[in-house]
Parts: structure tokens; C-alpha cells; sequence
RNA sequence: GGCGACAUAGCCAAGUGGCUAAGGCACGAGUCUGCAAAACUCUGAUCCCCGGUUCGAAUCCGGGUGUCGCCUCCA
């Protein structure tokens, strides 16, 4: 089945053909690891990982390559501001290596904890100063960069066309928007490929240009041509590095390669919190650790991104984390009845659930349009008969998904005393003395868990 | 100032010219139950406003209003 992705080259949806038909290559720009990774990061890696998902369902090999930026994002565009690793580190009174280390550590088990598939390849930018450092020579030898007194410096001039993404005004801009202005810029929009290390410089190497290190964007351009060669299937990335990080990337690739280092450019939208803007100025800042700490399933939100198209603001609250909890709850509840279920799919049901089947594989193929896909899950979760082949494409569906709809309530120990309550209750309501009954009830809801009655007798779960 | 996105039922949202405008959550009604919970069934919108194109528009065009984002680090 055919497969279309909203294009950002071109801003509209094409048609994804491969360069090989077996295997599709991606790059992902992954996280600094100066910080708390926020829910809205995981919000691109939740729709990185759907792309994998789906690409799998339809028959494709992956080779997945992210990055860890662990030096060389500054924290201001200008060339001059202070490298991100070194501020934390100094702030947090660590080494640039235990900053890295230690939220790179956190990072990886947000993407386990939301059932998100590791990349193939994960490359630490620190460990590639090498083919970092081979590249900048080459786009010196080719007379795309140029050396000042605190920098080599990307000549955007030289390029056919600069901003190839978005749709900045570059002579707009000139008139003096950026408020310092390096004299020794050829270009207001030339930015940094190797900066030069100051005295006192945490992390430095060797170079024909004295002790320094890298640029932000000259990283991906190496990894990437180090991995997946000159050019690759698909770049994504959050919206935001639209106008410098890819922009710029695709300048140095265009340097050294001569091309747009990836065919197809993928963006995932933001999240925004009660309608606006997360920020931590507005206190609206929430991390996984944040919804696990209110005693959801990580992957409620997971769910809760499926809501809305990867290419739409989502809005994020705390209602809208309560309405995926009760989805998903009931998406793993009608699982598990499908699986007991004994009815017997005759030739029409049989036909019934195949349409379902291609819708939902239409729907993901359709840019990943979640929201469409989730609705025919639900009308497989709805239909009138169940059994196991029913369960059995749920599980399909749950290899795009990645919500463990499989995953059965936890088995809780329950203590000895809540076991004698509940002996008591029942034998309570055997003499059908409601009153006791229901002081019982409470007095286990106090203690932590929730008793319901049901045919087959009492159900306790922890709360 | 420049660029761009969005506006569909209480909330989250799909839909990009044409069958009765998906789906989820909430609300309400009901079945079940001693009650509660859970489960199941049923119930709701003519698509921000105005004008235009068309046999036909939520979907295209123009104008207006509103919300948000980017242009500085940010997924």
C-alpha cells in the first residue's frame, strides 16, 4: 500500500518512495543532554517512533540513526553565547561528561518507560570530533568556510539558495534583527561550524585552528554522512530547528555533498500547555516523572498524542491525560476479552474486520493521520462478537500503536488484613447486611484499594 | 515590523468538493446491581463571521474577527 508524508521540502504530502526498496534510512536529531527532557521532547520521539512503527508494518527494514548532542550547542545563536554542557555543569557542579551521562541516562528511560524503539544507531557527538573536524576542512577546502579570529565560519553567500526550508526574509533580516552582529561575519546569517576555545574552556580539542570544538549543526551533518552515507530517506526532527539546525545542515551538506542530505524532512509539532506555550517562566514544565507521579501508565500519553495529528499543536492538560487513561484502560480491557472470547467470526465478520484492518493501514499510511487510525482500533474493540483472531489484530495494530494493549492489570499482593476485610464483607453481604458491607468497603478504600463486586465475586485492585 | 499555523459538538479531535460531518473523554438516559463501581446500549454539532466560485463547500477564493507560534535557545 502506496505510503504519503507531508513533505516540509516541498510543504505538501508526497508520495514516500524509498531509495531502497527494502530498507529505509533515517536521522533523527536527538536530545542535549544539558536537561530534564519535557514531555513535549517526548512528544517527538512518540511520533519518531510511530514513523518507525508504521514503516515496519508496511515490510521495511529500518536503519535508524540518532544523535546525542553532548557538546557544542550554545545557548545563544550569536557564536559567542556559552556552550549548553559547560553552563550545566557548572551550575550543577558537575563535569561536562557527568551532565551527559547523567540525562542521557534519564533520557533513555523516558523512551523505555513510553515504549519507544531505540534507534539502530545512537552516536554521541563527542565521539566523532574526528569526522566532525574532516568535514569542516572540507567545506574550508572548498571554499565554503572561512576563519576568523574566534571561528570557522559557514559563508551562506556562497550557496544557490539559503533558506531552502523556511521561508525567512534574509534581506529583511540584514537591515540588524539579530542584536550582535560579529563584524567578522561575511553573511548576518553565516554561523558557526568550529568555534574556537576560549582559555578556560571545558571541552576542547586539537585542530589546525588551536584548541576548540564544535559547531551545533556540523555534528548531524558528520554522523549522519558517517552512518547513512551522502544522502538518506527521511531527517526529522521538532519544528523548531526548521530555520537554524536543518537549515544550516542542509548548508554544510550542500557544501561538502552538493545536496539536501535527506529526501524527505519530517517535523513534529508542538505541545502546548492550557493552550499555550510550555515554558519555564509560565511554570508549565512537566516531564514523564510529573504523569507517573499522578499514578498514570507513561503510555497514556502516549495515547494522548494519538489524539492529534503529529503535525498539529497539541494541546496538552490534565483532563485530557484523564480521558486517555480511561481509553486505555478500556482498549486493554476489550482486549482481554476478545482474548477469553469464544464466538465463532462467520464469512461476513470475517470480511467485516479486513475493512477495518485496511482502514487502519490506510490511515497510518496517510501521514500517520493517528487520530483516523484510533478510530477504527475502536470500532474492532466495539464489535459485537469476541474472540481470539480479534485479539490477535489488536496485537497487529499494537505494533504501530506501542501501547502494550496486551499488558493485563497488575497482579498486586494483597496484604493479610485487607484479605480479612474482604472475608468479612463477604460474609456480611451473604447475611445481606448492607450497612456493614458498605463500612467495610470504605474502610478498604482508606486502606488503599478499590473492591468491586462483580458476578464472579469480589475484584480488588490497588487504587 | 516580517513569516507562518490554526478556528469543527462541554473538552481532545478526524475530515481538504458530494452517501446520514469519524473516534475518544465528559454529561444525560437506560440495562445490570441491595447500593456503588465496572461493563454494555442509547443520546448531541451544519462546521468563527461576511461575501464569492460551483449543480453541490466544513472542505476552493476574497475580506473580516479571534487564538497561537516563529523571526533569540528550545522537540
Amino acid at each position: 500500500m502506496d505510503i504519503y508524508f507531508y513533505n516540509t521540502l516541498t510543504r505538501k504530502k508526497e508520495l514516500f518512495e524509498p531509495m531502497d526498496e527494502k530498507e529505509v534510512t533515517i536521522y533523527s536529531c536527538g536530545p542535549t543532554v544539558y536537561k530534564d527532557a519535557t514531555i513535549g521532547n517526548m512528544r517527538t520521539n512518540i511520533f519518531q517512533d510511530v514513523l518507525r512503527r508504521m514503516l515496519k508494518y508496511n515490510g521495511y527494514q529500518i536503519k535508524h540513526v540518532m544523535n546525542i548532542t553532548d557538546v557544542g550547542h550554545l545557548v545563544s545563536d550569536g557564536d559567542d553565547g556559552e556552550d549548553k554542557m559547560i553552563k550545566s555543569a557548572r551550575e550543577e557542579h558537575k563535569t561536562p561528561l557527568e551532565i551527559a551521562e547523567h540525562y542521557t541516562k534519564l533520557f533513555f528511560d523516558d523512551l523505555k518507560d513510553l515504549n519507544i524503539e531505540i534507534p539502530e544507531i545512537i552516536c554521541k557527538a563527542t565521539d566523532y570530533i574526528p569526522e566532525m573536524l574532516k568535514y569542516v576542512k572540507e567545506l574550508v577546502d572548498k571554499g565554503y568556510a572561512y576563519e576568523t579570529s574566534t571561528a570557522i565560519y559557514f559563508d551562506v553567500s556562497k550557496l544557490d539558495k539559503y533558506p531552502v526550508l523556511s521561508n525567512l526574509n534574509v534581506e529583511e533580516q540584514k537591515a540588524g534583527a539579530r542584536v550582535e552582529v560579529d563584524t567578522e561575519k561575511r553573511n548576518p546569517y553565516d554561523f558557526a561550524v568550529w568555534i574556537k576555545a576560549p582559555e578556560n574552556h571545558l571541552m576542547k580539542w586539537d585542530s589546525p585552528w588551536g584548541p576548540s570544538y564544535p559547531g551545533w549543526h556540523i555534528e548531524c551533518s558528520a554522523m549522519s554522512r558517517k552512518h547513512l552515507g551522502e544522502q538518506f530517506d527521511i531527517h526529522t526532527g521538532g519544528i523548531d530547528l526548521i530555520p537554524t539546525h536543518h537549515e544550516n545542515e542542509i548548508a554544510q551538506s550542500k557544501g561538502v555533498c552538493g545536496k539536501i542530505p535527506a529526501r524527505y524532512w519530517m517535523h513534529g509539532e508542538y505541545l502546548l500547555i492550557n493552550g499555550g506555550k510550555m515554558s519555564k517562566s509560565l511554570g508549565n514544565v512537566y516531564l514523564l516523572k510529573d504523569i507517573k507521579e499522578k499514578g498514570y501508565d507513561p503510555l497514556v500519553y502516549k495515547l494522548l498524542c494519538y489524539t492529534s495529528s503529529y503535525r498539529n499543536k497539541l494541546n496538552f492538560t490534565w483532563e485530557g491525560i484523564e480521558a486517555a487513561s480511561k481509553s486505555l484502560e478500556r482498549l486493554r480491557n476489550g482486549y482481554q476479552v476478545n482474548k477469553n472470547g469464544k464466538d465463532i467470526l462467520e464469512k461476513e465478520d470475517i470480511e467485516k474486520l479486513k475493512e477495518l484492518e485496511y482502514g487502519f493501514h490506510q490511515a497510518i499510511n496517510d501521514d500517520m493521520n493517528m487520530p483516523l487510525s484510533m478510530s477504527f482500533v475502536w470500532e474492532v474493540i466495539k464489535y459485537p462478537k469476541k474472540c481470539l483472531e480479534i485479539a490477535e489484530l489488536l496485537l497487529k495494530f499494537d505494533t504501530v500503536l506501542g501501547i502494550q494493549i496486551d499488558k493485563a492489570e497488575k497482579r498486586v499482593e494483597i496484604p493479610e488484613e485487607i484479605l480479612e476485610l474482604i472475608e468479612k464483607r463477604k460474609q456480611a453481604r451473604s447475611e445481606k447486611n448492607w450497612q456493614e458491607s458498605d463500612r467495610i468497603r470504605d474502610e478498604i478504600h482508606q486502606k488503599g484499594y478499590v473492591v468491586k463486586d462483580t458476578k464472579d465475586g469480589m475484584e480488588i485492585s490497588k487504587m
